[in-house]
RNA sequence: GGACGCAUAGCUCAGUGGUAGAGCACUACCUUGACACGGUAGGGGCCACAGGUUCAAACCCUGUUGUGUCCA
């Protein structure tokens, strides 16, 4: 191996992409609807095609990548399904901005001819998120791609239309919505964000009809009064109750309406009295319901008022507020005006104040609907939520649920399929054909029909993913064998968007709920903890962070933080530099791996035969040391992995990697790999056999590293690959090698050297410098089992002169320390600091007596000896003799130095 | 107002009943033929507060405070 091919550092900004190629080249990320293999299925959840990669997609995608990559390592049929969503209401704001900008608008330009530049735009721009999702490593099928626009995820959406019609679960009618006037859109409640707003509260008088006085009523929205129709008053205050049934004369309109009473009046609050607008208010329309009082809507689509405003029609509804509020206060009507800090509903896309708006707009009726998912989830826990908290977050949104507005009045999306003949009779059908036949039969005779103008909620569409991708309603061999999905991965902000609408419209349609486990991760926050936002402006690029340390390292380091149940992350950034502590710690430790890597490879033999069949004897105790490490990793990750901790498992790896294979293995071997007998041999077949293992069970984590270290180590040709580490085996722990005793030797050995090391550094003796050590203890059979690891702690800790010593020893000026129950002694050999060292003993004889004394408190409670389990006190019994041992071995080193100093 | 989280080393966070851990940062030493994106050693914590349960609580229960999110 020459350094040109192996460098320090593994270039990750020229083979992330090279195998991001390769993979996708290669298709065997391609599912097969044919095999019969266990499967696992997941959808990507659809990014919006306006979108660029944000730190959330990263993370979210990172975590299905590793499930996914681990699921097919394992041996499973995997499809990983990608894809994108259209959008609505975000497309049709970027085109009707780049129209404006050109001087036009939508309307000028007509349906068919909009539609033609949108899908112009999805041609050009619609390419970019799907892109960046590729260069994270997705191993996703984009063989099956698919854009909720498609044409079979259309007539899907067509489908499950005309059944729900049928069923009677859609109905169309006049209703108040949201309404977004930036958009000219009814929108859900989902999409309406409620802002608290430091706004006034305005006290009007309404004269009595008859001029016996007036009425105060208050209001937030003053330019509302001039589609009151009533004012109603509770029916049992006795300050009005005498008025109901007369008349107050709507100031501004010169119109008389009804005092009314109703229970929905809260005496208390105010004067008792409010002004009643059936038409642009909820409350006020279910008052206007139950006394049949008439709507009056006053305002037009774009919040500018309509006739019925009066003097003020024309106007905004900004502008007709202070003008209304102006023209009181000349009648003398304004009472007073209070500051009122109150909550307003924006609209999540327009970003302007919604307005309550009477229109006809097509609704689900959800209840039946939603009771099925209700079912499925008391019933059977279906779906599965991880961490479990969340299915109640689920649970109660979908009692509270009200019926889903699901017409939008804009062309980008799916057109509603309902068709309208002459005389107003609709026909909802698959296709136009359809209606057509449905109306012939109807009338007898042709007839014209236009099909209804607006579209529906991208949500709509969305709730048909994980089985209109696969080809339903079609029966297709994909549905049959992907559907139900085994997984959806999603952040916990869109349960009720998404998860829920699937579950319900998915599980209604299909009769299957469609995920089996909801698996929630938290959302990735910036560096002083703040949720990143457009807005706020604080995204931080991935794309970024990708340049700068490598697409693995981003991927760790997100899926490390994701420890624990679902916690929201944190990622340290520094604006200035583009850096991050977090991914570098991440990239530190991928360049970590790639090291160790070099180390294995500059050491094995040229031929490369390590990699021939392992047979496992005479093996060092360092060899089965690792071996042992090797396998409980082994078994540690996939149980971890198994019930979805991503992060518990990262740290794992981490640790095993880095703490045990390069801090310790790697060192011990390179004595007997600088011999050419039967021990090198042996560490040469170990290094190999445990590098290889441990890059096919980190691949999932950091693909690309591992891909290329394993491409040139098991001597693929880099080029042009016909095996990938991408779908080989991933390991399977052989409980025969983890070895408890084995490990337990190996942590006093540790701590030995360890406790040799420190002494080294108290005595200040330079590193390379070789010194003498007696190791001492009572027990011969404490030693007889770290005698065979003699060469380990002569090579770790230089030591030359290693003497082993049963019983006292009398050993004047020299250092000592303890580790377990042996006693470390460093014969000095020049002059020391005594005093600091003597300082240091008296230290740890303190910290001892502290844990003695701890110890004796709890042996000599008799509760404890009559109620605590045997085993624990055999164990707190053995300790206080380990620590009683360890007291007297460092007092004896106290006292020689006491007494050779006086 | 309701629901759900969180509070552990200077920072970011692990830790499911037996007396406290990692990474970063910090200090000292080391350019040793895998790696300075590194190595070795070291310092640093009344586990938010108050009660309770228990032989034993960072951990279980109750309350308080602070903080965050979602829903009204």
């Amino acid at each position: 191996m020459n350094a040109n091919e192996f460098p320090k550092q593994y270039p990750p900004q020229e083979r992330d992409r090279h195998w991001q190629t390769c993979w996708e080249d290669s298709g065997i990320f391609v599912a097969d609807a044919e095999s019969d293999r266990p499967m696992f299925s997941i959808m990507i959840p659809p990014p919006n095609v306006t979108g660029s990669l944000h730190l959330g997609h990263a993370l979210e995608l990172a975590l299905i990548d590793t499930i996914v990559r681990y699921q097919r390592m394992v041996g499973k049929n995997v499809l990983w399904l990608p894809g994108t969503d259209h959008a609505s209401i975000a497309v049709q704001t970027i085109l009707e901005k780049q129209l404006k900008a050109e001087g036009r608008d939508r309307i000028e330009l007509g349906r068919e001819q909009f539609l033609g530049r949108a899908w112009q735009w999805k041609a050009e721009s619609g390419g970019t998120i799907v892109n960046q999702i590729r260069r994270l490593g997705a191993s996703a099928d984009w063989s099956r791609e698919r854009f909720t626009l498609d044409a079979g995820l259309s007539a899907a959406v067509n489908e499950a239309f005309v059944r729900l019609y049928g069923e009677g679960l859609i109905y169309r009618g006049e209703y108040l919505v949201n309404w977004c006037p930036a958009s000219r859109s009814a929108v859900s409640d989902l999409e309406v964000d409620n802002q608290e707003v430091q706004g006034s509260l305005w006290h009007f008088r309404y004269p009595l009809s008859d001029g016996s006085g007036y009425l105060v009523v208050a209001t937030t929205r003053p330019e509302t009064m001039l589609g009151d129709t009533a004012v109603a008053v509770h029916p049992e205050d006795d300050r009005y109750r005498h008025l109901i049934g007369k008349t107050v004369r709507l100031p501004l309109q010169d119109r008389d309406i009804p005092i009314i009473g109703d229970a929905y009046v809260d005496p208390q609050f105010g004067s008792g009295c409010v002004k009643v607008t059936p038409a642009h208010d909820f409350n006020d329309f279910e008052i206007g319901k139950r006394h049949q009082l008439p709507f009056i809507n006053i305002l037009n689509p774009d919040a500018t008022l309509n006739a019925h405003g009066g003097t003020f029609a024309g106007l905004d509804r900004f502008v007709a507020r202070k003008q209304v509020v102006a023209s009181l206060e000349e009648l003398a009507l304004v009472e007073r005006i209070e500051p009122y800090s109150h909550s307003v509903p924006y609209s999540e896309r327009g970003k302007v104040p919604i307005e309550p708006y009477l229109s006809t707009q097509w609704f689900v009726n959800i209840r039946p609907l939603a009771d099925r998912a209700l079912k499925e989830l008391d019933q059977n826990q279906s779906p599965q939520f991880v961490p479990e908290r969340w299915s109640k977050v689920y649970r109660d949104w979908l009692v509270k649920l009200k019926d889903w507005c699901i017409s939008r009045q804009l062309w980008w999306g799916h057109q509603i399929p309902a068709w309208y003949a002459p005389d107003g009779t609709m026909f909802v059908a698959r296709t136009e054909t359809e209606a057509r036949t449905q109306a012939q039969s109807q009338f007898g005779a042709p007839v014209d029909l236009v099909r209804d103008g607006d579209v529906l909620d991208t949500w709509f569409s969305s709730g048909l993913w994980c089985c209109s991708t696969l080809g339903w309603p079609a029966d297709t061999a994909d549905l049959g064998r992907f559907y139900p999905t085994t997984l959806l991965v999603t952040g916990f902000d869109i349960i009720f968007f998404w998860v829920a609408r699937m579950t319900m419209m998915s599980g209604w349609l299909t009769g299957d709920i469609p995920f089996g486990t909801v698996y929630i991760h938290g959302l990735v926050r910036d560096e002083n903890n703040q949720k990143m936002s457009k807005s706020k402006n604080n995204g931080i690029d991935p794309l970024l962070l990708i340049e700068k340390y490598g697409t693995d390292a981003l991927r760790y380091a997100l899926v490390r933080e994701v420890v624990g149940a679902g916690q929201d992350i944190r990622l340290d950034y520094n604006r200035k530099t583009d850096e991050s502590p977090t991914v570098e710690v991440a990239r530190n430790f991928a360049t970590k791996l790639w090291n160790a890597s070099r180390f294995v490879l500059m050491n094995l033999t040229p031929e490369g035969s390590e990699a021939e069949e392992f047979v496992p004897t005479d093996l060092e105790l360092g060899d089965r040391w690792i071996l042992s490490r090797y396998h409980r990793a082994i078994a540690q990750v996939r149980s971890h992995l198994e019930r979805y901790g991503l992060g518990e498992a990262a740290k794992v790896l981490y640790d095993f990697i880095w703490g045990d294979f390069c801090d310790w293995y790697i060192e011990l071997v390179k004595g007997p790999l600088q011999g050419q007998g039967m021990e090198a041999r042996l560490a040469q077949q170990v290094l190999y056999l445990v590098l290889e293992g441990t890059l096919r069970l980190f691949h999932p984590f950091m693909p690309h590293i591992t891909e290329e270290i394993w491409q040139i180590l098991t001597g693929g040709d880099r080029q042009n690959p016909g095996t990938f580490l991408a779908v080989q085996s991933y390991p399977v722990a052989d409980e025969h090698w983890i070895d408890d005793e084995l490990e337990a030797q190996f942590e006093l050995l540790i701590a030995v050297i360890r406790t040799i090391r420190n002494l080294r550094a108290e005595a200040e003796i330079k590193p390379s410098q070789t010194i003498s050590v007696i190791l001492r203890s009572d027990d011969a059979t404490v030693l007889d089992h770290l005698r065979p690891t003699e060469r380990y702690i002569q090579e770790l800790a230089k030591v030359v002169d290693l003497q082993w010593v049963v019983g006292a020893i009398a050993a004047p000026q020299s250092l000592g320390g303890v580790a377990g129950t042996v006693e470390v002694i460093l014969p000095l050999s020049g002059l020391i600091d005594i005093g600091k060292f003597q300082q240091k003993l008296e230290r740890n004889l303190k910290k001892l007596d502290e844990a003695i004394a701890q110890l004796d408190a709890r042996l000599s409670n008799d509760s404890y000896r009559q109620k605590a389990p045997p085993e624990k006190i055999a164990a707190t019994l053995a300790e206080r003799e380990a620590a009683l041992q360890q007291r007297q071995i460092l007092q004896a080193r106290w006292q020689e130095f006491q007494e050779s100093n006086t």
